[in-house]
DNA sequence: ACGAGTTAGGCAATCGATTGCACAACTTGC
DNA sequence: GCAAGTTGTGCAATCGATTGCCTAACTCGT
């Protein structure tokens, strides 16, 4: 069956030394203090021997693991594989692994993630859409563990985070439609209670006006989650609200496809009578139909960038940090310029 | 900073009693051993200091990490994550978490990742997509670490495995294509080094004659990778080579997707001028433009299975199991009956 | 009322790596 | 040629939970 692994003391007693000069021998932090012959051998035998250090006894021995938590409202989102992949490039450079927990945007869920993940001493958690306010982040944050919030951020500024410009992203988008002589611009706005809906939704407001769009709240409808079906519901409240509207910014991609759909079974076409904008520039919006004009952000760095931030702060960085992210237009079929006949 | 963990020594001093005490309280298996009046007591004593084990010690101490590693080539890839959620399901309902690597298809980062793995203690380890033969799974499985290998097999049948109905898939979306008068039917095989690429060629060629399909090896092109751009190099070559067809049955959707692409920018139509399967019902792909025709697997459903045999496994079930889920077809605007237009 | 059997719970070793301390063997300065 | 450093390595405690073994106390049957 399993053949026993070998420990330090193997290496040791092969190498005719003891364990904790192996040990020193092997931690280029220590390697110093030992005869550099020796240092040589003892690497030597450890490769032939093919010593690989017990995780759990170092992990006991100086409470540090190794190991980051993800936590995720849902895998299967796709800006987070990016994301993801992000981080673990971060982190495999300096040995450290990612588990990951899916929360599906529950509070409890995310409670006993969290719980389980601290209870096998995690060193980070990076949580990827928390809500503005999350007593699990402050709590963990409180009990010691480094804490880092990806694409979202708490209202607490003491939690780092890595988020993208929403207000220039919504400003890109909403231009873009004016250039293309759309003033009755409805909004999908998405849950008030993530940073990225309310700092999107505060955007529009604040370049409204300047943008010559007209202004009128019956326009504006607020998505409670950021799904498909939501943007379904939303575009056909707006719709039953009877306020004409040319053209639909909204929140995230998820929300405008279903915006897309919505407006198909009305037999309403985008971009012939509607123009849509989406967020986020997730992978295949660029191949559904039409293409999505949308916001890009940086999913992949945005992973990145937390990894970095969770090893400063293991290793000793306490000063909460705050990346704030560029972003990009990138301009597809769903947007398309308003005719006289689309007007009427 | 970070408080002092709450210990099984803590707990002990508080009910009175010795950690072993506490130890066995704990534990369902052992608690029997224990008057019913002190468990009660160390529980609600253990729940009021909200005691959480140590992860390590009892790793180490029981050589077990209650921790699956899961690899698979690349997280984007969409047939991933639902898996990775099956996975999960699985495995946290008896406490163990999972840790993710992606291998971008690299034998040498799969052998590193894999080491990284053992050397923490993972209980087992689940492999997507690995190749027909693979050293790194033959050898971690000597090493004694369970392991299974999910949407793909190895030839070796040691190895246990959850995998799909590729003849049959391939079956039904070729009584599809001939049911719609397709007779000259190209083929994007996938690499043939991996199962599913080898066990869909074969069930093509299987098939082939008795519902008859041209037999022409100048319609068959072999992807070397999974991925679009080999899906619209496939195309384009199968094009230079002059033969006409009028339907391309794709080994994955993603193949698929490119040689839709290429058709694309060729200004032939599809379904119009060639109709298109593809396989996996990845997400998104019922969105994309034309919806794709394409045989659906279950990716949760896989990770599932797997992760039930991981536990059964590490549970001391050493006969390996094979489990083989059943396919469906769904049709979607990429197929179309063949018209005289098009024949020529 | 006494010995056998049962029950409840304590003791201490153990898992494997790290690290403060001790100390032997050399250098070096004067 | 001897005190004062320097270097290189060993010793042993430690991290926290598990578990084989042991023993005290209690239950019973006769």
């Amino acid at each position: 069956m399993a053949r026993q692994r070998v420990t330090l003391k193997d290496v040791a007693e092969a190498a005719g030394v003891h364990a904790s000069t192996v040990s020193r021998a092997l931690d280029p932090r220590t390697r110093s203090l030992i005869n550099p012959a020796v240092v040589q051998r003892i690497v030597e035998i450890s490769e032939k021997l093919e010593y690989r250090p017990n995780a759990a006894a170092y992990s006991l021995r100086t409470n540090r693991s190794r190991t980051i938590g993800v936590i995720v409202p849902d895998i299967e989102n796709p800006i987070f594989p990016p994301m993801l992949r992000g981080i673990e490039s971060a982190l495999l450079a300096h040995g450290y692994y990612a588990i990951l927990g899916n929360t599906d945007s529950d509070e409890k869920r995310e409670r006993d993630i969290a719980n389980g993940f601290v209870s096998r001493g995690i060193d980070g958690l990076i949580l990827a859409s928390v809500s503005r306010e999350d007593k699990v982040v402050d709590d963990t944050a409180l009990a010691g563990t480094p804490v880092v919030t990806v694409n979202r951020r708490l209202d607490n500024p003491a939690i780092s985070s890595v988020v993208h410009q929403d207000d220039n992203g919504v400003l890109r988008a909403l231009t873009h439609l004016v250039s293309l002589g759309h003033r009755r611009i409805a909004v999908l706005a998405g849950p008030q209670n993530a940073s990225t809906g309310a700092e999107r939704h505060t955007a529009f407001l604040h370049h409204r006006d300047a943008l010559g769009v007209v202004d009128d709240p019956r326009l504006i409808c607020f998505a409670t989650a950021y799904t498909e079906n939501e943007g379904e519901r939303c575009l056909e409240e707006l719709i039953a609200r009877g306020t004409a509207f040319t053209a639909v910014l909204c929140a995230n991609d998820r929300l405008a496809i279903g915006a897309i759909c919505a407006l198909e079974r009305r037999n309403l076409s985008c971009p012939g009578d509607v123009s849509v904008t989406g967020y986020n520039d997730m992978p295949m919006v660029d191949r559904i139909h039409p293409p999505l004009t949308t916001v890009r952000i940086q999913q992949y760095q945005m992973g990145v960038e937390a990894g970095k931030i969770i090893l400063d702060m293991i290793d000793g960085q306490r000063v909460p940090r705050h990346i704030v992210l560029p972003v990009e237009l990138v301009i597809r079929g769903s947007t398309r310029a308003l005719t006289a006949a689309a007007q009427g």
